[in-house]
DNA sequence: TTTTGTTGATTGACCCGTCAATAAAAAATA
DNA sequence: TATTTTTTATTGACGGGTCAATCAACAAAA
C-alpha cells in the first residue's frame, strides 16, 4: 500500500538497519538482503534508493559521523573553560550513544574498509581532523602549540585504541574506565604544566 | 616435478602470500586463488595443506604472533632495568618488522574478523594478555600495582590506537613519532612518580 | 495517466571446496 | 639391480552456493 513520502523514512530505516546488521555481525560482510530484511523491505528497494551497496555503506558512515558531530558541538557549547573543552571532547567519544558495541563494531569495520575505499578514507580523514581540532581548541589554552599538538595526537590515539579494545570485549574497559584512563593521562600532562 | 619435503616450504610460502595479499587489499577479502597465485601454486594445493580458508587465516595470524613473541623475548632479554623493559616492549611493537603497512593492515583485518571467529578471538586474547604482562614486568618495578595496571592498559591502548591510525596512513606518525608519543606518556607518568 | 513505491524472479559473476587424474620420488619386493 | 608399489606433490575442472544488481510488473496515490 504505497504511500507518498516514503523515501526519507525508508532511507533512514535502511541506514539504521545497516548499522545494526554490521554491529551484530561485526563486519561489513552483510548482504543487502539482510539489511533490507531488517528494515522490513525487499533488497530491490534498497537498491532502488541507494543504487549500489557501496553507497548505502557510505551513507551509513556519513550518518554516524553526522551524529557524532552534532553531539560534539553540543558538548563543546556547554563547556566554558579550556580544560572543560578537552574533557567534553573526550566525554562525547565515550558517551552512551557513541560507545555502544554496535556503533563501535561498525566503526572498526569502516576503518578496515577505508583501506579499500578512497571515499570512505576521505570521510574518516575529515573526522580525524575534526577530532584533532576540537581537542586543540581546548589544549592550546593550556599547552604551547607544539606540545598541544602532541597531546592531541596522543589523546586521539588513546580513544581509537580504547575503541578497538572495546570491540573485542576482552576484559574491556567500560565507558567510565575508558574516560578515567584518558583523563588520567590529561591530568598528569596538564597538571604538570600547570604547576610550572 | 614433485620433490619430497615440499610441505613446510609451501606452508610458509602460502602464509607469506596470505600476509602480503591481506596487506595489499587491506582486508581479509582475499580469495584462495589469489593467495595461491602469489605463492606460485594452485588453489587446490592451498586447500590440500590447510583444509579450509579459515585455517589458513588462523595459521597466518599464529605466525604473525609467533614472530612478535620472538622479537619481544629478544628485546626483553637485552633490557636490564625496569624502565628499559617498558621501552623495550614499546619499541618492539614499532620496530621495522612489526610496524609495516602490510603487517598492520593484516593486524587490523584480523582484529575485525575476531568478532566473528572465536578461534581468532582466543589468539588475540593471548597476545593482549602477554603484552599486558610484558608491560607489567617493567612497570611494577616503578609504580604501585594498581597504577601499573592502569598504565599498562593505557600504553596498550595507545599502541593499538597508533596502529589503527597508521593503517589509514593519514598524516600518520611514522615509527619514530609513534614511539615518541608513547614514551612521552610514560615519561610524564613515571617521571611524576620518580620525583615523589 | 503519470508519478511514486514496491517486489519476485532472474541473471551473471564469483568463489570455496572437492575430486579424479597425473607424475615424480621413495620404499618395497623380486 | 630391476621391478612394482606406495607415498607425496600437484593441478584442472567442476558442483554448489551466495550475492549484488537488474527488470518487468503491479499497486496506489496524485
Amino acid at each position: 500500500m504505497p504511500k507518498v513520502g516514503m523515501e526519507p523514512l525508508r532511507r533512514k530505516a535502511l541506514i539504521n538497519a545497516t548499522i545494526s546488521a554490521i554491529g551484530e555481525r561485526g563486519s561489513l560482510d552483510v548482504t543487502m538482503s539482510e539489511i533490507a530484511g531488517r528494515a522490513g523491505v525487499s533488497s530491490a528497494l534498497a537498491h532502488h534508493y541507494f543504487g549500489a551497496k557501496d553507497e548505502l555503506l557510505l551513507a551509513t558512515m556519513r550518518h554516524i559521523l553526522a551524529e557524532l558531530t552534532i553531539d560534539m558541538r553540543r558538548a563543546l557549547q556547554s563547556a566554558s573553560t579550556a580544560r572543560e573543552r578537552v574533557s567534553a571532547v573526550v566525554g562525547v567519544n565515550f558517551s552512551d550513544i557513541q560507545f555502544q558495541p554496535q556503533t563501535i563494531a561498525a566503526w572498526l569495520a569502516f576503518y578496515v574498509e577505508a583501506q579499500k575505499s578512497s571515499a570512505l578514507r576521505r570521510l574518516l580523514r575529515v573526522y580525524a581532523r575534526r577530532l584533532h581540532s576540537n581537542l586543540m581548541s581546548g589544549l592550546t589554552g593550556i599547552l604551547p602549540k607544539a606540545e598541544a599538538d602532541r597531546a592531541a595526537e596522543t589523546t586521539a590515539a588513546m580513544i581509537d585504541g580504547l575503541y578497538i579494545r572495546r570491540a573485542l570485549k576482552d576484559g574491556v574497559p567500560d565507558a567510565a574506565t575508558a574516560i578515567a584512563l584518558v583523563e588520567d593521562y590529561l591530568e598528569t600532562k596538564l597538571g604538570e604544566r600547570r604547576k610550572q
